[in-house]
DNA sequence: AGCACGCCGACT
DNA sequence: GTCGGCGTGCTC
């Protein structure tokens, strides 16, 4: 790169304004690398002109060139010694993506919010990379332009016409149902530019996007982790070209580089995948609320069963609650009190419940069961009282019968053999614990034809009359919801109150979660059977009232001062922390304990509470200054909102 | 990303 | 006592 062709044109400017002016101050700007790393301060070459924060320019960073986001721009007197050598930005960046003044603020708080460098913050937005172009593809298959078939008879929800207007509001949907829930969100954005709309995983988007390509046309893009890097910088160049108004897609998909945002709407907004585990812990719902707010945007969340979080939001003002009449329990609700007779012949469905299941399959009608987890049973010793556990997490071991029949671990995959009698006494009276979806198939198949949940899905084969599956260990990888069209006349839960008594304060409200999707999967006039050991566990749950179990779920969380009303951090070190907690007011320090990950990989964690995120982050700063991590030591991992 | 530095295991 | 693994930090 030759700088001495402006060389004649910067001359002239000097001459213009008068060098001693110029000659006296240094032009340098503050560089974010996408790396784990604080700004750095560069020279701006002179013949660079002009340059503004959200630029994204070229710098060397050791010995390699990189594309780096200038995150200020200030001038020092020439002389002022600073004693640091400073490096000179090399060029301009090849893409024409920049970043708008609000997503630079954006980059400044989640930065400050989540106590990690800017650096990570910006790898979180958009890769290591950060626009650069990475080899593009010879064919851009552009992909079919799926539009929604004409008989999407989902009427449009007048209702989001309230959400209309200018300035920064945020907008609360509880939704009455997931169809609505989306139609909603589309027609709030209609005929404007800059839109976000957020799905919490990948495979919800075909679910909405013929809608959004209805309405946006060619003019919608769609951005997942799914979308490789090089079709990513497209369509961040696409952006920056103006020809985008709508991005669909899913946590990333909030910071998509629009130079002005109107409108961000998250759908299923309680969904835990908004929560980002790698780099930066972000929460994309969280993250948009704040982006709507620098942007003067208007932002909805929406959900058939909000987060406490945000129906605390709402109740005390900051969000707009928008509650149309609830669709009308189309369906009965009851539930069988089950207890596994002792004796090892006996069976783990209840004798009604499998009446029930008989009359209505029987008669035409379609089922679905869930168990509590994948695999067959626990097996217990009824000799001696032995359960086998997982070396690495303590959990029960599963059986499997398939895959030649071995123990497998839920939490971590540990597999080993099983053995045909008990491996502490060799006994041999083994009970069966629990309803896995093997078991369950094997105890129901000889009545009816079964299919399990996660078949291919061959056009015929979703009209099966029976189909089984597991609900999910963690709610995760699998929402359960993926064919949310999919309903059933008659719908079985075993042990629904498994869940409650997770060891996390959320545990009520994810069975709650649970029990409301799974309620959607309901045919109008069809029922819901719940069979439990101990119906008297599941309280309020039973009424699936929201209104009922969210205020006396947060009546709960405030008298302990749990979140949302008190605020949490969880830091993770590697290897325990010594010293003492720092004191201080409003502020609780829980731990350390020793947390047992994947694969056996041994952490230990503190808990920080605080009553809000002010006094927590002064907490988080105060107690890692304490103990001294600064020189060089392992650095602990703070996550901020932890789930 | 690359390179420097440092701590712990193995060896002249 | 030294060499050198790689695990962790720094790069303006």
């Amino acid at each position: 790169m030759p700088p001495h062709c402006f060389m004649p044109l910067c001359n002239a400017a000097l001459s213009l304004c008068g060098s001693t002016v110029l000659k006296s101050v240094m032009a340098l700007a503050d560089l974010v690398f996408p790396r784990k790393l604080k700004p750095l301060t560069y020279r701006i070459p002179a013949h660079m002109g002009r340059l503004r924060p959200g630029a994204i320019v070229l710098a060397e960073l050791g010995k390699t060139v990189l594309n780096a986001l200038v995150l200020d721009v200030f001038e020092k007197a020439n002389g002022a010694a600073s004693g640091l050598k400073l490096k000179e930005i090399t060029g301009l960046a090849e893409t024409k993506a920049a970043l708008s003044p609000a997503l630079v603020k954006l980059v400044k708080w989640a930065s400050g919010y989540y106590m990690a460098e800017e650096g990570l913050v910006l790898k979180a937005m958009f890769g290591g990379g950060l626009f650069e172009k990475r080899r593009p593809r010879k064919k851009t298959v552009p992909g079919p332009v799926q539009m929604a078939p004409e008989t999407v008879g989902i009427e449009e929800p007048a209702l989001a016409d309230g959400i209309a207007g200018n300035g920064y509001k945020t907008f609360l949907l509880k939704a009455p149902d997931t169809a609505f829930e989306r139609a909603f969100a589309i027609r709030a954005s209609k005929g404007q530019k800059g839109v976000v709309l957020l799905c919490p995983e990948i495979t919800m988007i075909p679910a909405i996007e013929p809608l959004a390509r209805n309405t946006f046309g060619d003019r919608l893009r769609v951005l997942h982790s799914g979308i490789s890097q090089a079709a990513r910088s497209r369509i961040f160049s696409e952006i920056a070209d103006g020809v985008v108004d709508a991005v669909l897609g899913t946590r990333i998909a909030v910071f998509a580089p629009f130079e002005r945002v109107s409108m961000i709407a998250v759908t299923c907004e309680e969904n835990i995948n908004y929560k980002n585990m790698e780099w930066l812990k972000y929460h994309a719902r969280d993250v948009a609320v704040m982006r709507g707010y620098l942007e003067g945007a208007r932002v909805l969340l929406s959900s058939i069963c909000p987060s406490a979080e945000s129906w605390a939001n709402a109740a005390r003002g900051k969000y707009q609650l928008i509650e149309p009449p609830p669709a009308r329990k189309e369906f009965r609700l009851k539930t069988v009190r089950f207890r596994q007779a002792d004796g090892k012949s006996e069976g783990c469905v209840a004798g009604t419940v499998r009446d029930a299941l008989s009359k209505k399959v029987s008669s035409g009608g379609r089922a679905l069961v869930i168990g509590s987890h994948t695999g067959h049973s626990v097996p217990l010793c009824e000799d001696c009282g032995h359960i086998s556990r997982c070396s690495n997490c303590g959990l029960p071991l599963i059986f499997h019968k398939s895959g030649g029949g071995n123990l497998r671990c839920g939490c971590c995959g540990l597999q080993q053999s099983a053995r045909s009698g008990c491996a502490r006494c060799r006994g041999v009276n083994i009970k069966l614990l629990g309803a896995g979806t093997e078991r369950l198939e094997e105890e129901l198949k000889a009545c009816w034809p079964v299919r399990p949940e996660d078949d291919k899905d061959g056009q015929e084969e979703t009209k099966q009359a029976f189909v089984i599956g597991a609900r999910p260990a963690v709610r995760s990888k699998k929402t359960g919801s993926k064919t949310p069209e999919e309903k059933f006349d008659i719908v079985v839960i075993v042990n629904p109150e498994g869940p409650l008594f997770k060891p996390e304060f959320r545990a009520r409200e994810r069975a709650f979660q649970d029990m409301c999707y799974l309620s959607e999967k309901i045919a109008p006039g069809g029922s819901f059977l719940w069979q439990t050991a101990q119906p008297g566990l599941l309280g309020n749950l039973k009424r699936l009232d929201y209104r009922e179990f969210m205020d006396a779920e947060l009546q709960e969380r405030n008298s302990i001062g749990l979140p949302p009303f008190w605020r949490t951090a969880l830091i993770s070190f590697k290897s325990a922390p010594k010293g003492k907690f720092p004191d201080m007011p409003d502020v609780l320090f829980l731990g350390p304990v020793q947390r047992l990950g994947k694969k056996g990989a041994k952490s230990f964690s503190v808990i920080v509470r605080a009553k809000d995120a002010k006094s927590l982050k002064k907490a988080v700063a105060g107690y890692l200054e304490l103990i001294g991590f600064k020189p060089g030591r392992e650095k602990p991992v703070v996550d901020i909102d932890p789930l």
